[in-house]
DNA sequence: CGCTGCCTTGATCTTCTTCAAAACGTGTGG
DNA sequence: CCACACGTTTTGAAGAAGATCAAGGCAGCG
């Protein structure tokens, strides 16, 4: 047993600020799931429409309200999509990984985008103009189709905490997000199964509509009886069963 | 001025238990948002495909963990989609109007329905299986296209409101949805501007996730300043500009 | 070492829920 | 047509969950 405060056991972010290489490129689009049955000659035929561009952390991609003319993938490094209150308070409706997709779903004629996209780490993304993604959903329709099943996917999943947020405690959404980004991003550690991202109560607060100080005491109730380790910006699961059982809970 | 309490001034579905005609069936499928691009003989062509059912108010359509294997749309009358609570509390995730589809989005795969849809009128839905949709899919690829638009619109609602639920207290939630329900259902009456549906103080609370006697107690005070008409099930707006300035407060 | 961010903890306050009871509207059956 | 019964709505009082306000502590970095 460890113990919990100590330097941060995360990784860094393997990427070279001189971006992502050619290679690297063509093996991140065949890889994206709406591009998975294309053949590799359509792939190489792709890539010349997506530019790449390096982004540090923290820094804005678009912002919410720019109008929607690219459409964009994560390459290297994490995304967070977020949304601003008035009152400058913010909340962040989604995290993307390499593979991901954001940006316009232009496809679909919004006009502007509905959410700021900020650089969560040092990462690289590809991005691809309204109407060259469009030119390729008409050359391939299965790509079309594999977007729809990822759009759903999504909405799913917004349905799914819409659902959570409006009926458990704040206990049971805590537990449940640190399991959802586990699943995502859970890497097996001495320390247990670590998130490997830097989450600090912050995020974590801005995740599920919280403040910090309660993020922060919920956090700290679960260290205490066990169910997590975490330090500074890093959070690892420690009791996965027990944690599973506190999400379930109806309140 | 008219009175507050009184009869309930809604009208009642136009719908004969007897179900639609052949001729509404094909006007409403032309009239699908997704098969809105398409010839008539295509749309005649798909018509055998669709098998019609009537339901009484509050009568299942699918139970969530349903094998997914139809999607449905919405021919007359409205359709919720709620999701329960293992406490038996539930959460109205969506309010389905004529037009509307709903159920197996199937061409995503998933395996069983992931929430419960309920006649919330007396109601006509058409149905279709999922392989006989997909069969349309690959056949107009169009429809594919419309049917992303449609399902990105619907995750960007999703989003929108999950952003509200987490930072805008209670009063500018309920007024948002009143006005967003008033844009799709709003009949301009002597009452104002009237939400042509039977709306519970127990429904608003559904879709907010709050309860019954918060919904009252808000929606009460709203009528006394004037923004608001209502009884028993039914709803209008009287003020629009005053209503909307508190939906848009911060918090 | 002394900043500058994070993180933690405590005390108080607000908002919404919970529990309880009464009033009202609607439709029903006499 | 009236009276009753049921579901909906309203209102009050007490309680709980989080937010807010306010310090203080700890890590990493210049």
């Amino acid at each position: 047993m460890s113990d919990d405060r100590r330097t941060t056991p995360l990784e860094p972010e393997p990427i070279e600020p001189q971006m992502c290489s050619v290679d690297l490129r063509l093996q991140i689009l065949r890889g994206l799931p709406f591009f998975a049955g294309l053949p590799d000659d359509a792939i190489t035929a792709i890539n010349p429409l997506f530019r790449e561009t390096g982004y540090e952390p923290g820094e804005p991609i678009y912002y919410a309200g720019d109008p929607a003319e690219r459409l964009f993938v994560v390459a290297a490094g994490k995304v967070k999509l977020i949304r601003h209150t008035l009152s400058g308070q913010e909340r962040v409706l989604d995290l993307l990984l390499p593979g991901d997709f954001f940006g316009s779903l232009p496809v679909l004629g919004e006009p502007v985008y509905p959410d700021t996209a900020q650089a969560h780490t040092l990462c690289c993304v590809l991005a691809i103009s309204a109407e060259g993604f469009e030119t390729i959903l008409d050359r391939y329709p299965p790509v079309t189709r594999a977007l729809l099943a990822i759009v759903a996917e999504r909405l799913r999943a917004a349905q799914a905490m819409l659902h959570q947020t409006g009926t458990a405690p704040v206990e049971s959404r805590v537990a449940a997000l640190l399991l959802k980004l586990a699943e995502r991003l859970g890497d097996e550690r001495a320390e247990g199964w670590l998130i490997q991202t830097p989450l600090s109560r912050q995020d974590i607060a801005d995740m599920l509509g919280i403040t910090v100080e309660t993020a922060s005491r919920t956090l700290s109730q679960f260290r205490k009886d066990g169910l997590i380790r975490s330090g500074r910006r890093w959070i690892a699961i420690a009791d996965r069963e027990r944690l599973a059982a506190l999400a379930e809970q109806a309140g």
